[in-house]
Formats: structure tokens, C-alpha cells, sequence
DNA sequence: TTGTATGCGTTATCAA
DNA sequence: TTGATAACGCATACAA
């Protein structure tokens, strides 16, 4: 059972040596001889020294900490792959340098901004991921009047306000969607989308009104909170009118199930008389019967290159903003042309 | 724009006073006047003070931070819904006291123990949580030779080698499932279950042998890596016996939704020929095409109960471990009475 | 009630 | 090449 705490002076004396000598050793830097260089290392590795972390973050101003607040509702995170996936992807990027993620939870964007304010003022962090952004999101604000603080948004680069941002390319998933069920045959397209004031909605919004503008389709939109209460309840209204859409796209897996289901329960044949696609592919969609078509991002990777953008703007190097553009349409059972 | 940095010594100099007077005002600790206290407050506010962590942390010797080491394959974290639920729960306990969750990710428990010991030798978190105990786990041995380390596990209290635990009632929930087997008339069941390894995996097969031998049920187990594949491919094998039981059992909920699409595939009819049970309850469960009987347990809640565990052991209050009793099961339409 | 001085464990500067 | 010593920012024991 060893020592909890050994401290880098413990090490000098029982090597013999000053701490000066051991910080020198330890770190590597020139100004020991190779005689008490490994001498130090020796006794430092025999007695488990590792620096400790608030005196080396004091002395550096650098805690190897990157923050993240999740501002969710607890039914949505519980449901959803999405975040999990993105923590995973972050985590594991991050561990390449022995980074930490600091994971805060908030039930509303005040309480966020005072997470992130706190960050600031303390230094507990060396940086911060932003997700979920809104239009005019006020953290874009705050971090943009602090600028010593890195971050990296994952969000439209007409979002960022000039913040380094790790985006996906929405208008070109927004395309493929289209042109998919245009393709098929489908003339009267719906949405069911997440909430008006995300950013992410905002800009899928704009982009499939254009192109379906363009291919001169018909299209409605609904907003909801991407619940599976609110998916079932967009899906009825849609279903009910008198001129009802053929293909249905969904924002999210969760609601694309709930519409599955909600199709079931009004007689509604799938993919026969109503085409459904997900804008986000998982397991639930891969499991749904019948399986359901959907857009397949890879969030994994999107969390690891979110990482290693902030350690780079961390590290102080030149990190321009990113697109990826990596999503593609798996087709499964739930889309088709309209039968006859 | 606010100055980056504000230290005590600027609060100090602006109210015209020493820096210990304004750590006393600060911190509601008595040693001054209230005349200076309020004076002190003001100036600190309007300077936007907050007290720089790293500097806090090697004072006080404690961080406000606690950790958790996510050791999961990609794929598994992604499916299920557990993690993100504690996560979720853990967090907003921690939130009370202004804890922050510091996570980290592994691919393998060598890795795991490599992160503990760096937390036990660096202080960099308070406490830990550990989870996924295994038996004879490691992990559990190194934390005992750190008593200075604060701990709550996440398993059951047989496991936990006098550790602080939160458990859950692992025996009553097998009881409740093969009783409710055995009263819907099954008389032979199987149970695919997760790995061998792992300790709740023990105490189910030891729960499941004992109660479905007190009912005289013939029972059958497969051990699996949780992955929708294996339990398809469990499905499959316990389907294709000539004896094929009645009903299956699945430790949990993604192992379950494959296995309906497994019978599916085969042609047997849920609930008719076969019932299906999950031992998770889920999103899933509730979408499934049958939907899913299945044992639920609060997740969130179990987080913040473990969160407020750990604060309790860091606060050096007397905790003693918990068991969990609040798992119910969900009927729904995978399960009934065999047809005759 | 107040201010000065010291410790927390590192890193970094500066004489020796 | 070395070993004192200051600095990081806060808390606190102690002296004024």
C-alpha cells in the first residue's frame, strides 16, 4: 500500500537532490545531468509520483479539462443516441492527451450561461464544446467577448458567429432527402421537425423549402420538442388531412419510430401508402418493422475531430472551421414508390 | 468586455482592504466587519470575482470533481440507453453541490485501473464512481488499498468487497420474472444473458438456477456480449432445439427488440408461440412492433442516488450501501400463455 | 477588526 | 550542473 500523496519534494529528498532537480528530470528539460536525471526518475517511478493536478494547473493555468453542459430534458436524453455517441467520440479523442471531459448538466440555456460563466471566471476549463445551437444563441455572445477561452461550437457555420465550428452539412442532406422521395415519385412531401429555434432546424427548414421549391413538390412543415408524444401527434395531423403527404421525413430516429407505430395504429400501410425517413440513423431504426430508411451520420467521428479541434485551438494552432460531409441514406423498409 | 482574471488580490486593492479580509468576506466566514463584508461583496461582484479553481483545489486539497471511466465498446455505448440515463442522474445530484462529473473513456479494464491510480496519485477528482463490477474486479482491490479515495459502486453488495455500494435487487427482480413465467404456464424458459463475467451477470444465473428450480422449470442459459447480434444469435440456437422453450428472457433491452426480429424471421409468433421478457426497460421496448414486457428500474433516479452517496462518503458523513428494490415489471404484448 | 505571513505542489528564474 | 527562491491564487494561523 503506498504513500497517497507523493510530492515532488518527497522525491528530491530521497533521491538526494533538490525539487528543482526532479521537476527538471521529470520534465524532461535540459539543466540535469544524466546522472541524477535518471537517478530522479528512478526513485520518482519506485515511490509513484505523479504531479499533482491543481498545484500543476495553478502553476500552468491549464487543468487538461474541456467542458461540456448538457442543457436537455432528461425523457429526450434517455431516449436519444445521439449524445451518448458524441461523448463517446469526444472522450476517446481526448484521452489521446490525457484530457478530461467535464460534464455539467442544466435544465435551461440561464443556467448553462452560468456553467459556462463560472468556467470562464474560474479556469476550470481549458476550453468548451457548444452544442444544440440556437439563432442569436447568447453563448456565442459570451464566448466571442472571451475570447481566451477555446471553443469549438458543433453547429452551422452561419450559426458560429465567427467561433471556430465543427458543422455537417445540412443543405446537402437536405438534397439528398428531396430528391430521394422526389425520385420515388412522391409530389406531396412533410417534415416533422425539431424545434423552430435550433439552429440546426432553421437551417434544414430554409434548405428544404428551396429544393423542393425547386422541384416544384408539394411541402408542409411541423415543428415539435423531438419527442415521440409530439412525432406521433405531427403524424396524426399530417395523416388526417384531406390531401395527405405520401413521404414523411423525421428530424430525428425517436420520432420516425413513434410515426411507425402511429402509421400502424391508423391502418396506414408503410412503405405502400406513406414513405417515412429519419434523419438520423440507430439501432431503432435498423430494429423498427418495418426497418426505416434514414440519414446516417457518423457521430462518433464527428466527437473526435470536435476534439482534437479544440486541443489544436488549446494548443494554440490554426484551426479553421469544418464541414463534414460524410452523411449518407441507408435504405431499409420504410420507403417506396407509391403503390398504384 | 471583463477583465480574463480576477484574483483576490483585485478585489482587495479595489476595496481597499487585505486579501485576507476578502477572503474572510467571501467565504461568510466571521473575522471582519460587516461594513468591510458588504463593501468586500460589492467589489467583488462588480468585478465579477469567482475563485479561480486550481488555486482553490491545491488549498483545499479538494477539487469539486468526481469521475467516472466509461469502459464500453463504440457500439455497445451508442445502443443502450443506460449510461446516458446514470450520466443524466449523476449529474444532476452532483449539480446541488456545484460537482462536476469528469469522465474519461477506456477500451479495456487495464486502462481503467491506469486511470484510477492516476486520479488516486494526482487528486485530480475527489471521488469515483465504478461500474460494470466484475468479479474479483480489480479495481475494487486497488480502491481498498486507497481508502483515502472516495467510492460508490454500482453493484450488488456481494460484490463489492466492503466498498460503499448502491446495489439493486437483483435476486427479487429474477424471482419476479420466472414467477411470472411460471404463471403465465410456461414450463420451459431460457435466458440469454450478458457476460459470464461480469458480477450482476453471476448473481441473475445464480437468482434465475434457484427460483426456476424451486418451481421445477426446465431453464436453459447463454451468456452473450450484449450486442443485438449475439442475442439473434442466441435466439436462434434456443429456437432451433427440438425442445425449444416457451418463453426467453434478455438481460436486456437491445438483445430483446433483435430477438423479435429473429422470430420474426423464423416465423414464430410473439406472444403466441413464443414470449419474449426484457430484463431493461426502454424506449425500445415501448416501440417494438410487438412492444416488450419488461423489469424497469429508474436510471436517473439510481444516478442521482449514487451521486448524493459519494458527496455523503467526500463530506465524510457515514453512508452505508443501498439496495435498490424498485424494479417493476411493464406488461405489454410480448408476453402471454402459450397457445393450446 | 485588521493586515502579514505561511502552506498547498508545481514550474521557472536566478544566483552560486 | 545545481540548489535556493519566487510565483501561481486561495485559505488561514497568527500577530498587530
Amino acid at each position: 500500500m503506498q504513500k497517497a500523496k507523493v510530492t515532488i519534494s518527497d522525491v528530491a529528498r530521497a533521491a538526494g537532490v533538490s525539487s528543482s532537480a526532479v521537476s527538471y528530470a521529470l520534465n524532461n528539460k535540459p539543466g540535469v545531468s544524466e546522472a541524477t536525471r535518471d537517478k530522479v526518475l528512478q526513485v520518482a517511478d519506485k515511490l509513484g509520483w505523479k504531479p499533482n493536478s491543481a498545484a500543476k494547473a495553478l502553476s500552468d493555468a491549464s487543468t487538461r479539462c474541456v467542458g461540456l453542459v448538457l442543457t436537455y430534458a432528461t425523457e429526450v436524453l434517455s431516449v436519444e443516441s445521439y449524445t451518448m455517441e458524441l461523448i463517446a467520440g469526444l472522450t476517446s479523442e481526448l484521452e489521446t492527451e490525457g484530457y478530461s471531459l467535464v460534464v455539467r448538466s442544466s435544465r435551461s440555456q440561464e443556467s448553462e450561461i452560468a456553467v459556462l460563466k463560472e468556467w470562464i471566471a474560474t479556469g476550470a476549463v481549458d476550453g468548451v464544446f457548444l452544442m444544440n445551437v440556437e439563432l442569436g444563441d447568447p453563448r456565442i455572445d459570451l464566448l466571442s467577448h472571451h475570447p481566451q477561452m477555446p471553443v469549438v461550437l458543433l453547429c452551422d457555420t452561419t450559426l458560429s458567429g465567427g467561433l471556430t465550428a465543427l458543422a455537417d452539412d445540412q443543405r446537402s442532406a437536405a438534397h439528398l432527402l428531396v430528391d430521394y422521395c422526389h425520385e420515388l415519385g412522391h409530389r406531396s412531401i412533410a417534415r416533422v421537425a425539431g424545434p423552430e429555434y435550433m439552429g440546426h432546424t432553421f437551417i434544414r427548414d430554409n434548405a428544404f423549402v428551396e429544393e423542393t421549391a425547386e422541384l416544384g413538390l408539394q411541402y408542409s412543415c411541423l415543428h415539435t420538442d423531438y419527442s415521440p408524444s409530439a412525432g406521433m401527434r405531427c403524424t396524426k395531423r399530417l395523416l388526417s388531412l384531406a390531401n395527405r403527404p405520401t413521404a414523411i421525413v423525421y428530424d430525428n430516429d425517436v420520432m420516425a419510430v413513434a410515426a411507425m407505430k402511429m402509421a400502424a395504429d391508423m391502418d396506414i400501410r408503410v412503405p405502400d401508402e406513406l414513405s417515412i425517413v429519419s434523419w438520423d440513423d440507430s439501432f431503432l431504426c435498423a430494429m423498427s418493422v418495418p426497418s426505416i430508411t434514414a440519414l446516417s451520420r457518423d457521430v462518433v467521428g464527428r466527437g473526435r475531430r470536435a476534439a482534437r479541434m479544440l486541443l489544436d485551438v488549446i494548443a494554440g494552432k490554426p484551426v479553421e472551421s469544418y464541414t463534414d460531409a460524410d452523411s449518407e441514406l441507408v435504405f431499409r423498409d420504410s420507403s417506396g414508390s407509391i403503390a398504384a
